[in-house]
DNA sequence: GTCGTTGCAAAGCGTTTGCAACTAT
DNA sequence: ATAGTTGCAAACGCTTTGCAACGAC
């Protein structure tokens, strides 16, 4: 569906209209090289660190652009925007506020879910935007054993 | 089981050793009174505006205080963080991407949803933490009716 | 040659912090 | 009197912008 190819890349900019610089498929091949996700500001300091000659404003304007292209995605994580191919969307994170360990499902985990929110309420869910937070496995099952009461309540945001 | 009370609020703190002044009563006015959420930023300026002698630090550090205290809590959204009263959790934000629109889930609305998370995964999730993206109802139905293909892929988030 | 793109430097914005003065208790 | 709280001003980190120079096409 997307593409992850640079030469894909470079037609999709074509037929804009736009042009491929050197600076643009640095920016690609670090962003798509990411194992998971990466912030821009991490990603516009590795560049000025990897490629002498690129700007942190290249940075986000490029970001901005994959992202329109439909090359690149965006997550909102407690920690602020991250960035990641866009066929690895699919994930949805669920993020332990105790812990912070993390956990991801893939689409075919997330259907039900998905397909509870557009039954009954016909909202066609993305949970791959904005990742999910609450409280893992084991920080539940501790705090069960930590003591009787206080089984009620979401977690706290701490 | 939260308190919205400025007495019961004056007692939480009291508990804790601190102190209750004219600036945090008039910031938890100002929070408390706010219709739905309202940014940190936002509710600086409104303060800074019409309590002169309060000043955007204190907004912040009086936030910050009385999330901690279970008064208030935020809610990430597309824009940023939104504050609201603890009660008012529960509520989770289903954001069109397209329109805009947006709906809220009552808690009882939601409990499906995690039960699945719970059930499936041990997670106990706390869907209001952060808004939730998707195409509602209405995008959809004008999305259909506008041409026969493309009824794949989630929404994108221009 | 055209027009998209870049670098730079500066500004913008929201948020945080150090510290001396202040004040609720 | 003690210790929490405030205001100020400065710093911070991330992101955006204006503009002249540059370079892909």
């Amino acid at each position: 569906m997307s593409q992850q190819d640079p030469e894909q890349i470079v037609a999709e900019l074509r037929l804009r209209g736009l042009r491929m610089t050197p600076q643009r498929r640095a920016i690609v091949v670090e962003a798509l090289s990411a194992p998971g996700h990466i912030s821009p500001a991490a990603l516009a300091r590795t560049i000025e660190e990897r490629v002498p000659g690129c700007n942190t404003s290249t940075v986000y304007r490029t970001l901005a652009l994959l992202d329109e292209l439909g090359v690149l995605a965006h997550t909102h994580f407690e920690s602020g925007v991250e960035y990641h191919r866009a066929e690895e969307a699919g994930h949805v994170h669920l993020t332990c506020s105790r812990c912070e360990s993390s956990l991801s499902l893939s689409s075919s985990d997330v259907e039900p879910l998905q397909e509870l929110l557009r039954e009954h309420h016909g909202f066609q869910a993305d949970l791959t935007h904005f990742e999910i937070t609450g409280v893992c496995r084991s920080c539940l099952e501790s705090r069960a054993t930590a003591g009787p009461g206080k089984s009620e309540g979401p977690a706290p945001h701490a």
